[in-house]
DNA sequence: CCTGGTTTGACATATCCATTGTCAATTTGC
DNA sequence: GCAAATTGACAATGGATATGTCAAACCAGG
């Protein structure tokens, strides 16, 4: 069993590293024309197919509000676009174009010589160790939020 | 050697953990008055001694505009002073104050038995590699943005 | 059916993190 | 000393995200 302390030091350093990765995707998705957040909604869309805006923002644990204004602005760069729900008359399901799909692929093509260079450093038992912590650190953060909320 | 996927996929866990980290902490800080900006360049001087504005964005690859105006709301709030620099006229070193040192004190305090009990789910190495990892990570991020900058 | 609670879209407002740019004062390295 | 880098002060901007409100649509229980 870990120490609070050892976790206090990975709590830190995640809270580093995550604007340095923001800094070093940033050209990257200015250049084409799509933020960070933007990018997180095509991926949810790419991997879990079409959903509705609230369901993305559960998937994501962040406001539907928020994640409308991402899908205006997908749909208006012709990124995704809004097909008949029939489920649901007024909530449309929000599908990757092809033209968003083509931005996807570029993102990753474009990360991936960079994600290979940087993997080089990294014994593969490390980073799953890693993907580990962090997975299981984000169900408990979850799990804790969800208790926090009912009470 | 790690793979690239593999890699790609701490690096999405990260940027899903950052806003849960950020989430969890944001009560508690609001409680307490700081943001956790403001908490961070608190614990920078509570570790690092006494330091000048621009020394303080240079350790946390920020601009010195923003640990301005940090600073600016931490020695409104009464948790920094200035005090003269012997070795710049101009560009005073910030400490902390007595009220500074105790609302980390306080933070630290409130926030220690929610590790604790985060921590009781993970193993002790798995802490350790991913604190490896984190902070390789952000060396090497470091690195190819130095890189980056002097092109 | 129909009525009440829940979900949704649309819009507004606010906060925080962080950047870039500019100017004048200062410091520093040659 | 003088040119180049550093610094503080101010301004503008942008992005991620949260709340709050309202009206329309949906769903489930009588």
């Amino acid at each position: 069993m870990a120490t609070a302390e050892a976790l206090d030091h990975v709590v830190r350093l995640v809270r580093d590293t995550f604007p340095r990765l923001q800094a070093a995707a940033d050209r990257l998705h200015r250049h084409i024309g799509v933020t960070p957040a933007m990018r997180a909604v095509l991926e949810e869309l790419l991997d879990g197919g079409p959903q509705t805006v609230p369901a993305i923002a559960r998937s994501r644990s962040v406001s539907r509000q928020h994640i409308q204004s991402l899908a205006d602005a997908l749909a208006e760069a012709g990124l995704v676009h809004a097909r008949p729900n029939p489920a649901h008359r007024r909530s449309p399901l929000l599908a990757l174009s092809s033209r968003g799909r083509a931005v996807v692929a570029a993102l990753r093509g474009a990360e991936s010589p960079v994600l290979a260079e940087l993997a080089a450093g990294f014994s593969a038992d490390d980073i799953a160790a890693t993907a580990r912590t962090l997975s299981g650190l984000c169900a408990a953060l979850d799990a804790r939020r969800a208790a926090a909320r009912r009470s």
